[in-house]
DNA sequence: TCAGTCCGAATTGTCGACAATAGAAACGGC
DNA sequence: GCCGTTTCTATTGTCGACAATTCGGACTGA
């Protein structure tokens, strides 16, 4: 019997999918998206077959894509024992909120520095305008949002580099941050500090910017291993993954 | 004709390379040297097969250590076109810099409040003994240690998230720094400021330590430019690779 | 001379196949 | 009944094959 052509192959997954993007990029998005969001449980080791089913592809981009994400700290490897996911514990997360923290405070510095006045004024004025927004929004718009914060003002800060270890850090503490968004919504805590950090900024305060960014960052080992207990009940209990 | 069997490859690269480690750990080993020392070109367009050819292993391999160079940074992909090595610009050396003076001042002062004292002392002796010792080494060896000094002041902090990312940024401007400790050595200029740094560590003396590695680190934009001329004109004239 | 177009060669993207390894299950001695 | 083997099965590691895409150069018509 003839082996089916590629092409048929290819047609299959793209209704499946309804993707027009190219699924070795495509791959590693989904893949990514996965891991961020702890669908695979901690530690639990991924079955690339399974994978390569469960995406219609075979087991080529599927390694290539994890590969990637190993370096990404988003998944774990073993020579001869295969790809896992990575655990989900409160060190991790105290230990990158610490380093955000630096890193965020440099950010700020940076961006007071180099910064035109339009560019600060935009922040605040687009902060503002999400915050009136807020309740329109779902708890991970929400979170997007709060990570776009950060995220602008690296960009304002002229270091590319920056910008990419941040980047990097949220996507490892993604899921965490959207539990504490959702704790901070359920309690009606408002965004103000975000409000206070860009002004700051604007005003070329550099020291309250800085101080104020590192207080907003820091949080306390009692409050990661609440979020980290929130999230492990979240992880075991949300069955509604086919 | 029958192909040969895999079994034979195997024989055949193991005779050839001298190593008896599993081929995918030694293929990523190997390009990550390779990209770490400018063996390929600054943006050139990296071909998978030669590479292979080269390394006596299937495109496989190489293609999934070349994608987890991607996130180290030490690649560059585009779909359809291929892996190319990154570039070789100043602005990255600066970048990379300001963003290790932050993360090393902070390991430094997390270190002097979480280190032990003989932690400390021990520190200082192991540079003492790498000073007393640092004509016998190769500039390479020298580079080595080098680096070793500030990863080892990272881990004593206690924050394996420091670690790695600084080993990352080891990695991407080991090229530079490796010419940087040559020139010190033409220059004879001793490596005192280790010294010091691990001396106002052991003293608990965190402001001193922070400014002392600080300054140790940050270069000007006109040392880098030099730097980076001479380390183009020593990728495009060592022609010494096979 | 140059821009655009077309073709052929080179290169990448993905696949299925199979060997090597790890993991699990059956087995047997105690 | 329990622990150490042995066998069998599931999974990973690597390969060669081939389609899809890009690249480079020849050709053409101004």
């Amino acid at each position: 019997m003839l082996r089916p052509t590629r092409q048929s192959n290819r047609d299959n997954s793209a209704a499946l999918a309804s993707k027009p993007i190219k699924t070795g990029p495509r791959v590693y998005e989904e893949i990514r998206r996965m891991a961020m969001d702890y669908r695979f449980k901690p530690n639990e080791r991924i079955n690339e077959v399974a994978l390569a089913a469960r995406l219609n592809v075979s087991r080529s981009p599927i390694r290539e894509a994890l590969q990637r994400l190993v370096t990404e700290e988003l998944i774990t490897f073993q020579t001869n024992r295969g790809f896992f996911c990575r655990g989900f514990d409160v060190d991790e997360v105290v230990n990158l909120s610490d380093v955000r923290a630096v890193l965020e405070e440099r950010s700020v510095r940076l961006a007071i520095q180099r910064a035109t006045h339009e560019e600060l004024a935009a922040l605040v004025d687009w902060w503002t305008l999400t915050m009136a927004r807020a309740d329109s929004f779902s708890s991970a718009e929400l979170t997007a949002r709060d990570e776009e914060f950060h995220i602008r003002i690296a960009r304002l800060s002229g270091n590319p580099e920056l910008v990419r270890m941040l980047e990097g850090i949220n996507t490892r503490i993604h899921f965490v941050r959207k539990i504490e968004v959702e704790k901070h919504r359920r309690l009606s805590t408002t965004y103000t500090e975000h409000s206070e950090i860009a002004q700051a900024m604007v005003a070329r305060d550099a020291d309250r910017a800085a101080r104020l960014m590192h207080d907003h960052i820091d949080i306390s080992v009692a409050d990661a291993m609440s979020t980290v207990r929130e999230g492990l009940a979240r992880i075991y209990i949300d069955v509604d993954q086919i």
